[in-house]
RNA sequence: GCAGGGAUGGCCGAGUGGACAAUGGCACCAGACUGUAAAUCUGGCGGCGUAAUGCCUACGAAGGUUCGAAUCCUUCUCCCUGCACCA
């Protein structure tokens, strides 16, 4: 070949084919053919914009789908930009009941981000990101381009967005900071000149916004790439940190493998599809055995987020303390016991025990705790309320099926 | 500003003077079953207490009436809806 090009870049079909994995819409699809080609062509990579609200704390496996898929458009030599919506997070998404919320510092938003990053880069290509504060033109525009802005697009097409139709057919409050706030998203898409803009399903409405007006301001529109929602570990709601339903890329491994093994069978195959690479005919066979499967996923997550052997480690430990239910003294966490928590023979009751190393939030827990049979030591059922224990280092505590581990007795 | 509606435990939502720590549903927790899945069954689900027909705190806030109030009265705060006013 004359060219230069190394061996293994993909054509665009199989670029195509690669990014069409998991995808929900992607609007219109010829569009980003023909972008990708154009890129491939000049040399140029694209812009391919995802925003990011600064004020979620963890990466979280839902979100992580949306930045594998950037990933992947970045091994493809593409550019991410992240546009941290530190102005429009002020605003609040109507999409939530949100009310409005303060304006946060540039030093709160550059510390968020700061967290942020070493989250985000497990998944994302450093050196082909950019980062963005959309407060940087959103903050400086003056009431006349604010104005030009919402020339741009009509309040018709505005309400065609479902939640703001329903709430004024049913006579619900509809604040106009809630309708300008497309208009915001979009305009960040002008201000970077995006060419793709990613998103989770939610932001359907708000991304298509963004195209239509950059097509508006004359610019190429991008293209709308959306990612399904990944489901909770519940099963039921989507993955989200207010909802508590979710498996962070930064826990440790062993949590982050039983966090899989405890989502429903039938979320299985979009984790598979969306959180894993194991290639979709291979994911059909595996799911034929559930149990078999749900271990596989569980180990492949671990396994992109922190190594091979983890997982098998992880694996080993969850076989030990939750199938065969014995918990193996190395592998139970460390429970510390202040000393003074125990009278002068050493010995404590065991409600108080319960509570005072954080196993129940109060003595009543505690109480009910014991009386249903949920608290072990050393692997015996202890049912009586009124027991009185003497911890010694290495004693094994578990209540309940999640809660367990060895005592060291300090101070 | 006017008129009407509302504020109850994590959420939804009953309750209009005592038997209400407050029906019911959801969520959650525990046990059984199992693959820590799903489904199902059982129990629990403010705190303190060895226990009690026990004590404390709780039904937006503060007072009041009463032997007794989530329930009645007064004032206040907040939210919602409609109308009006202003531009």
């Amino acid at each position: 070949m004359p060219t230069c090009q190394p061996a293994n870049v993909p054509t665009i079909e199989e670029q195509i084919a690669l990014l069409r994995r998991g995808a929900a819409e992607i609007i219109p699809e010829d569009e980003l053919r023909v972008k990708l080609e154009k890129a491939a062509q000049a040399g140029r990579p694209l812009r391919v914009k995802l925003g990011i609200d600064p004020t979620a704390r963890d990466v979280t496996l839902g979100w992580a789908v949306v930045l594998r898929k950037l990933r992947q458009f970045q091994d493809l030599g593409h550019e991410a930009c992240l546009i941290v919506g530190d102005f429009t997070a002020m605003i609040g998404d109507p999409s939530g009941k949100s009310k409005t919320r303060r304006q946060l510092s540039r030093e709160e938003v550059q510390g968020y981000v700061e967290a942020c990053t070493q989250q985000l880069f497990k998944i994302l290509d450093r050196d082909k990101t950019r980062l963005f504060f959309n407060s940087d033109w959103l903050g400086k525009m003056t009431m006349h381009e604010v104005i030009h802005l919402c020339s741009k697009y009509t309040v018709a097409r505005l309400l065609e967005r479902e939640d703001f139709s329903k709430r004024l057919a049913e006579q619900k409050p509809l604040y106009v900071h809630e309708i300008l706030y497309p208009l915001c998203q979009g305009y960040d898409s002008i201000a970077i000149q995006a060419d793709v803009e990613m998103g989770g399903m939610d932001q359907k409405f708000n991304n298509l916004v963004g195209r239509e007006l950059q097509r508006e301001v004359g610019q190429e529109p991008q293209v709308v790439f959306l990612m399904p929602l990944l489901v909770g570990t519940d099963g039921e709601e989507k993955m989200s940190q207010s909802l508590g339903n979710y498996i962070g890329i930064a826990e440790p491994p062993f949590e982050m493998f039983s966090k899989v093994m405890s989502i429903p069978d039938k979320a299985m195959e979009q984790y598979f599809v969306l959180c894993t690479d194991v290639p979709l005919d291979e994911v059909q066979r595996v799911l034929q055995d559930p149990y078999a499967a749900k271990k596989r996923l569980a180990r492949e997550i671990v396994t992109l987020y922190h190594s091979a052997d983890a997982a098998q480690a992880a694996q080993e430990q969850w076989t030990h303390i939750f199938s065969q239910r014995k918990i193996e003294a190395e592998e139970a966490p460390t429970i510390e016991v202040q000393r003074q928590w125990l009278s002068e023979d050493g010995t404590s009751r065991l409600i108080e025990f319960i509570r005072l190393i954080g196993f129940a939030p109060s003595n009543s827990e505690a109480r009910r705790l014991i009386q249903q049979k949920a608290v072990e030591i050393n692997g015996n059922v202890i049912a009586d309320i009124n027991a009185r224990i003497a911890p010694q280092d290495d004693m094994i505590v578990k209540v309940g099926k999640r809660r367990f581990g060895k005592v060291k007795i300090v101070g």
